[in-house]
DNA sequence: ATTATCTATAGATCTATAGATAATGC
DNA sequence: ATTATCTATAGATCTATAGATAATGC
């Protein structure tokens, strides 16, 4: 049986993380792909760490592999360029974000809830993961960014919330901008002063800031970006968050 | 009287654009010293139009000293490494723009007018000068940028305003952020969407967004999330802008 | 036999310095 | 004589590739 048996190939897309996207192995996969998967994945991995916190042009391909702990030939099998990892991961850090925020949606019906959601988990993300945090802050302004899918489900939530007059917005075009703006503002104000042991919160503290419940705090401003009332806006923000099945990660 | 008069030293700092600041020779300066401000200039110059786009790390010292028109070794007359040129970099920036803001607001009683008009020349300038304005998103949410005189600046407008009245923020961490983020947000759409040329402008002209009036819609914002009216936010940031003699720009 | 990995290395690129050249200031 | 520039280059670093090694799948 086991040797005449065909082998059923693989009937989903590679597994992942952040840096290497869309899991969900059912069946047996050939080894030597499994082998080949998982060598790219870690050099995702690996590349999204250093260049998180460096830029794309501030690390050697070496330093990838050293750190994926792959020989550094076979970059070049899964790779064309370091140009091209980048883009990779570019690619696949909105793509799964876009997936886990698509997730995160169904079944709420208030569009003010949505993007309350959206933003508290977004900044809550940045918090347990700060190399998503700087990279998302990285490439948050850049066109690739907002062209994929968080710039354009941003605007879907806009709009589906001025059509149900739970928005009102003067300048819609500002407005996206603001609430995109915020959000990235807010990610970096968790890197770099809210979480614990952060460089430059002092400042800040001394002037009676703190970053206590955090993303609640910008959800509730966003909101009222959006036209909602203070109070409302913070009775949104403050709701529990929907629990999401997590999503099969590999790293 | 030319031979044994004692040369009188240069009265002030050296001359300068927005990568090399604080300019105002007044009398004779020894001809080797300009010279070496001048290569220095240069230099900075050279080293912000290159590293706006690509950052610190995407260019060589060949690159900017070939930019500058200047010899290679000649670069470490006047710098200890890119580090060192890029730090300068930052600091003279921001520097330099604070005290344009510092002008600007001079005479302006009302601390809404002040924020208007601060703002409205960021993305003003960002259009003028896209190099400039890349460079800004570029540093706008690291720790340097923002412990420097900028966002030291936002937090003191912010709180006149709160003291004066004339702002209402329940949460002025957030307002904070918001603020600041919203401006850069709206400086990397005035680079990737508005300005003429830009590539990226589809998308969102299509859904009826334009640029028009940008930077005084982005005041009218700012105002609003500080706790204007509509209409008086609109008001305010309508107003026309002061008139600020030239600094003595060198490049 | 095929496929993915690894090691080794040629060549390109980049940094930092040394020493020569040119201009300045006395 | 001093100072700033320039040219030239040694050594380090990095990329891309070639060819060897090891594992897989038939």
């Amino acid at each position: 049986m086991t040797t005449t048996a065909k082998r059923a190939p693989a009937r989903r897309s590679p597994p992942a993380s952040a840096a290497s996207p869309a899991p969900v192995i059912e069946e047996k996969e050939p080894r030597g792909a499994r082998r080949k998967r998982e060598t790219r994945a870690r050099l995702l991995d690996a590349a999204l760490r250093l260049m998180a916190e460096r830029g794309m042009e501030g690390v050697a391909i070496n330093e990838i592999t050293e750190a994926a702990d792959v020989g550094f030939g076979s970059f070049y099998n899964h790779f064309e360029s370091k140009e091209a990892i980048y883009a990779t991961l570019v690619d696949n850090v909105f793509e799964e974000f876009a997936k886990v925020l698509d997730r995160l949606a169904v079944g709420i019906a208030d569009p003010a809830e949505v993007v309350a959601v959206s933003v508290r988990h977004t900044v809550l993300r940045a918090r347990q993961d700060p190399v998503w945090g700087r990279f998302l802050i990285r490439e948050g302004f850049s066109a690739p960014a907002l062209n994929r899918g968080l710039a354009q489900r941003l605007l879907r939530d806009i709009r589906n919330g001025m059509a149900a007059k739970r928005f009102v917005v003067a300048d819609p075009f500002v407005g996206y901008l603001a609430v995109g703006g915020t959000v990235l503002s807010a990610i970096a104000a968790e890197l770099n002063y809210v979480a614990p042991g952060a460089s430059a919160a002092g400042m800040l503290k001394e002037l009676g800031f703190s970053g206590e419940h955090f993303p609640e705090r910008t959800a509730a401003m966003l909101l009222q970006i959006l036209g909602l009332k203070r109070a409302e806006a913070e009775k949104i923000a403050a709701r529990p968050l929907p629990i999401v099945e997590a999503a099969d990660e590999a790293a």
